[in-house]
DNA sequence: CGCTCGGTTGATGCACATCAAAGGCTGTGG
DNA sequence: CCACAGCCTTTGATGTGCATCAACCGAGCG
């Protein structure tokens, strides 16, 4: 008996997750052998670009950045993943895996550990949970895409299109809200910009009436005008 | 016998790619269940951005350009597939997939298309086949990373750093040489900045020995400083 | 021979970076 | 309880890298 409490719970919780659609518990426990659940503080380092990746991630809980850092000192964010989100996934299938992204707690969260082989055993001939994978893969490499078509907008464009992304999930009617404990720091550092130039373009909105913080952010007005 | 000609001798190129080592004739055939080889001429649409995607691709031959055409009209370079790399693999396991990109031939190319039910019957089920279609993915999207982490440098790195990841699979001694037919327009889609900028950064450098271009891009310098 | 396409160069201007300074908030240790 | 150190946010002044606009040239091509 080496499971762990923590363990046989987080099988529960995963059991919600799209991910695990269509699988029942004792297939979901199979798929998690050996896990081991981390809880992490805001800013907890969870893995290191380049450093040697014997573990993938499932969250939980909270919410992870996805960053590296650039030549000239500070960081670029690459994506940010919420519960249900799997990390490191992609490149377990390699002989001598590096993580290709630093991983950050952002807030207190919690993750499911699971260990290289698990996944090459595992998950790889699982035909249905591999379409899952590769389902979540393929809206973040879109997302991705949809960042990098717009390079030649104009700041405010990136800014409402970027916020516009992150509440996509959501649907809701028309007060939007960001589901993550988003800093200007972290907006500007996933866009590629300064702070400064995410606050004023931000601020400018909040006079405006079409946002409104409070350590989340909320939409009021719909500016998909500003996208276009 | 519905296999054409063309079917049988695209079995016998794909066998050479690192995608498919370590199988045999007889697994690749059926992998290639009724496939079609696709001859393009330069600039040919292969398929378009939001088209219902109904195939996927291995290129056999020549160079694919994935784009997407931002907001204000012209079109921002995602990825260049050439031979052994593959297409819209990512979006078949969705229930009603749609190309995330648009794909053109650059100069005479071959793509061999293969049926959407073909992946999910024969593809997902092979572990094998799918850990080297995740590591496909994994170095597209590490490069993504790498390109996104450079949106802060100057523009000379960002063209330094796009040419030498191009000509990172070659590894090769002192010239290097870049596999494409590449025009700056192309180069400049792909970074988001103007074809003008990339002249000037790159005329500067032909100026100073360190490339030479003659419808292809010869490296013979290592401004590898550049990066840094 | 007119056409389009790719490459090149120069002049001008703007959007954003950079630098500087200050205030609020949280946690931490004396 | 206070002092201090980070972190986040905000605002203003100044500068600059690159976009924009406008030409021109050479080569391939029907």
């Amino acid at each position: 008996m080496t499971d762990s409490v923590a363990l046989q719970g987080a099988i529960h919780e995963l059991a919600r997750f799209a991910l695990f659609q269509g699988l029942d518990h004792a297939q979901i426990a199979a798929l998690c052998a050996g896990g081991e659940v981390r809880v992490s503080r805001h800013r907890d380092l969870l893995f290191e670009f380049g450093g040697k990746a014997n573990v993938f991630g499932v969250v939980l809980g909270g919410a992870y950045k996805l960053s590296r850092t650039g030549p000239s000192g500070e960081d670029s964010v690459i994506h940010f993943s919420g519960p249900g989100d799997i990390l490191a996934a992609l490149v377990m299938p390699q002989p001598q895996p590096v993580y290709p992204v630093s991983a950050r707690a952002m807030g207190p969260s919690r993750v499911l550990l699971l260990r290289r082989e698990v996944y090459l055993r595992h998950w790889l001939p699982n035909p249905l949970l591999i379409s899952r994978v590769q389902g979540l893969l393929s809206t973040r490499m879109t997302r991705f895409q949809g960042m990098k078509a717009m390079q030649r907008a104009p700041l405010s464009a990136k800014v409402a299109a970027f916020l516009l992304q992150l509440v996509a999930e959501d649907k809701g009617g028309q007060s939007l809200e960001i589901p993550l404990p988003l800093t200007r720091k972290e907006i500007a550092d996933a866009l590629g910009v300064t702070v400064e130039s995410v606050i004023r373009v931000m601020s400018e909105w909040a006079k405006q009436g079409h946002i409104q913080s409070s350590d989340q952010t909320i939409r009021i007005l719909h500016p998909q005008y500003l996208v276009e």
